[in-house]
DNA sequence: GTCTTTGTAGCACGAACGTTCGTATTGCAC
DNA sequence: GTGCAATACGAACGTTCGTGCTACAAAGAC
């Protein structure tokens, strides 16, 4: 019980020096899933401890305090979300239209598939300290405006690039679009209905239509090409888990 | 300190058998607000009968274990959530397209008037809950469906008063409403921003523009109306704050 | 070879958690 | 007036929480 993971096993080779980094990694990667389930506050230094076979206070030594383990877990969940929505939103499409609706089923993609293992990460975040004031709400809600602005700038890029009429308001529309990806995540986390995201696409798409001028390029292109690429990886992860 | 609360004080002209059973509504009523902000796992039993000035043993004699109080609690939540949005919204309107605005009307007020002081009662406990299998769950997520349903009850009851086009799916555009006027509370608890309602507002007069039909009775009458009537209520709750 | 730094474990703390138990007070029935 | 059921209290249970402090093993510096 007090060794399950003998001590000087894994490191023989590596150096020393680097360990901590690595365990410190380990750590933050079950404590996002962790969190994602049992909320941030739920996310007891205990429990991760157990969860990761080592000692409590071993684990504690790596951040000091609780909230210093609840901000280090946001941060590597924001890098997660960065890396698995964000960037390849924007390396697969081009500014304007196809880059927002990129983004939004990107977003849906990354819910359904199951990134965190208790949903969107910042969706079940924001939802529990709303109402905590300090340092991990401040930052939670940060994160949140990047991905509104995120979004907002999207709209604002498919204006400038004529594919949505100039007079709508990106703010609201960004609005509207993250409530749709927020629902469906919501919808499926608590009735596992599937088809809650398949209705967030079609809302964001109609709603995309209801702005598009004629010279946007054709709605139905962007969906075909977008669901193909994806099995794959829905494949993938359904697998794992 | 042990009692704020005299005993022999309140129940001297009425019956003692009925002593129980308005405790056991005095607790839910501090229960809802807290279970609000803290969540229906941070509603403790012994922060709870601190609010309330009264012995922890006193207060979990009243339902016998945490659960029976977290299930007692979301009742509580449910009469009032029917009382302030679900019954005025009923008897303010007439069935077809004004009731389905009135619904989605009244639930932004619902949530901006703060009923409850962490915001929606329900969306905060079902983004909470959404993992953790148990009855609690399951009555929190019956109670959303039957929210849903009622929305979805009040679409197809436009459509059936020609007011709404039947070809419309009336599950997805109450999954829409639903997903903006919760995403409108998100919003406001997360920034304090009162816009956030506004914007579902909007977007919901959008989106039932989009499909009514000629014969649907105007637009611009049903929130000019309702933004009177509710003012006073507005004031009256701001005050209490 | 020692010395220092780094990472982990062991142990203990005070507080809060949900829960149980015994007991005191009260109003009502008899 | 006596007995009963309802109501609330205070004390304590065992557990877990976050957080310290000390010790020790391993790697790199000299």
């Amino acid at each position: 019980m007090t060794t399950t993971m003998p001590a000087g096993e894994q490191h023989a080779t590596r150096g020393r020096a680097l360990q901590g980094e690595r365990t410190r990694a380990a750590i933050l990667r079950v404590a996002v899933d962790l969190a994602s389930i049992e909320g941030l506050e739920g996310l007891t230094i205990g429990r991760l401890s157990t969860e990761l076979a080592m000692s409590k206070s071993g684990l504690f030594a790596h951040f000091g305090s609780k909230e210093e383990l609840q901000l280090a877990t946001i941060e590597a969940a924001r890098a997660i979300f960065i890396e698995e929505v964000v960037q390849p939103a924007l390396e697969a499409s081009e500014r304007g239209l196809p880059r927002i609706w990129e983004l939004c089923e990107r977003w849906t993609e990354y819910a359904q598939r199951g990134v965190f293992k208790g949903g969107c990460f910042f969706a079940a975040a924001s939802s529990e300290f709303d109402g905590r004031p300090g340092p991990v709400r401040d930052r939670i809600a940060g994160i949140m405006l990047e991905w509104l602005a995120a979004l907002e700038r999207g709209v604002r890029e498919a204006q400038d690039s004529g594919h949505l009429d100039p007079k709508a308001d990106a703010k609201q529309v960004a609005f509207e679009f993250n409530a749709l990806v927020m629902a469906g995540n919501w919808a499926f986390q608590l009735y596992g209905d599937l088809k809650a995201f398949t209705r967030a696409r079609e809302a964001i798409r109609d709603r995309l239509r209801s702005i598009a001028t004629t010279g946007a390029p054709p709605m139905a292109a962007l969906g075909i090409s977008r669901r193909k690429s994806s099995s794959e990886k829905i494949a993938r992860a359904s697998a794992g888990e």
